[in-house]
DNA sequence: GAAACGTGGTT
DNA sequence: TAACCAAGTTT
């Protein structure tokens, strides 16, 4: 990693940053506390989710796991039932797993050095630069996309943002940078900036406080900055979802595995299948069969539903199933009444398929 | 190092 | 409207 040379008035920058952020920053719940409990819910949430979808989930959790122990002795399914619709479900898992760990390990104090903190589960060098600095007010950077926009237009600095590497440059830019005496103010108003002016598409250059130390905004580059690489598009996979329902009004529900995609979110049953692939009565009376033990007969194809993720995309057609037996629970499914699903997290594309179940 | 991992908002 | 974007971490 080469030291980027940069003539700059580095005090001057430092301190802009800091007054600004006093004058104009928003009022948002997590501002109201410096417990590093708090501080840690809201920098999860706010990984790769922006500030106003976070609040109303915010609000809800720490209401309902007031302190550090709470949520250590809460059920997963709790947890996740409050995380459900904010999606990256690993982050709400992680964020147990770290409290749990922060209280048999750090007797429920959440370490105030970096070591530690790195080593806790869902806590990466974004999320202990923000606790140290925030909660513990230690001069230690905390990059993410808004650092990274600002810094590379101030420094025109063409480095693949996208890469993992080019953190550590920004980084090293920073301790060069961050204030002793506010690097809290500091941290969090270099993303203020980036939030509210230093915007990917339209940046306010005019009202912008570092405007003046700016070379991107010298040279009428902004917008070249920063260098991202392109992601490849969602890649379709194609699912038939049933929905079985038995004698007593009672549906099938099925809880996912605990890795990968939605780990132990529930969902209705779901077969894998080929694009074009029709006739599936005979795949979907097997497969349930086999997986619930039970003899379906499907009836045509409810609904159609798709949802993309960042990498995928679901096409899901949604059937609807008698079974002329009363069903029997197993080890990761379910019958529960209608009135019973909203107990349960589900993702939002199957909320999607739900909304039609309970239309009929 | 690159892909997996969600969802909603913006242009 | 089809990208692109948003206070990243894990594998």
């Amino acid at each position: 990693m080469n030291k980027i040379e940069y003539s700059l008035d580095t005090r001057q920058l430092s301190s802009d940053i800091v007054q600004w952020f006093h004058d104009n920053k928003r009022d948002l719940p997590w501002r109201q506390s410096e417990d590093p409990y708090h501080i840690w819910i809201s920098e999860v949430m706010l990984q790769q989710t922006q500030v106003d979808t976070v609040i109303p989930y915010y609000n809800t959790f720490v209401s309902r796991f007031p302190t550090l122990n709470d949520l250590a002795y809460a059920d997963e399914e709790t947890v996740l039932k409050t995380w459900e619709g904010l999606g990256y479900y690993s982050r709400a898992r992680n964020l147990q797993k770290g409290v749990r760990e922060v209280v048999e390990t750090y007797g429920s104090k959440v370490p105030d050095n970096k070591k530690d903190i790195l080593s806790i589960k869902g806590i990466g060098p974004y999320t202990a630069g923000a606790v140290l600095s925030i909660a513990y007010h230690q001069p230690e950077p905390a990059v993410d996309g808004n650092v990274m926009r600002v810094l590379s237009r101030v420094l025109l600095i063409d480095d693949d943002i996208a890469k993992a590497r080019t953190r550590l440059l920004f980084e090293n830019i920073i301790y060069d940078l961050i204030p002793e005496t506010d690097p809290s103010g500091f941290n969090q108003g270099l993303m203020e900036i980036g939030a509210l002016v230093c915007k990917p598409k339209q940046p306010k250059c005019d009202v912008c406080p570092i405007a003046a130390h700016c070379l991107a905004n010298e040279e009428g580059a902004q917008l070249e900055y920063p260098v991202k690489k392109k992601k490849t598009p969602p890649k379709p996979l194609y699912f038939a979802v049933v929905v079985p329902q038995d004698q007593h009004q009672r549906v099938l529900i099925q809880k996912r595995p605990d890795k990968g995609l939605l780990a132990n979110l529930w969902e209705f049953p779901m077969i894998s299948v080929e694009p074009e692939q029709d006739n599936l009565d005979g795949i979907i009376e097997c497969e349930m069969k086999n997986r619930y033990n039970i003899i379906v007969k499907p009836k045509d194809i409810e609904t159609t539903v798709t949802h993309i993720f960042s990498h995928i995309k679901w096409h899901l057609n949604v059937y609807t199933a008698d079974i002329s037996t009363v069903g029997e629970d197993g080890e990761t499914y379910r019958w529960v009444k209608e009135a019973a699903l909203d107990s349960f997290p589900f993702p939002v594309s199957h909320q999607k398929v739900m909304k039609y179940i309970k239309a009929n």
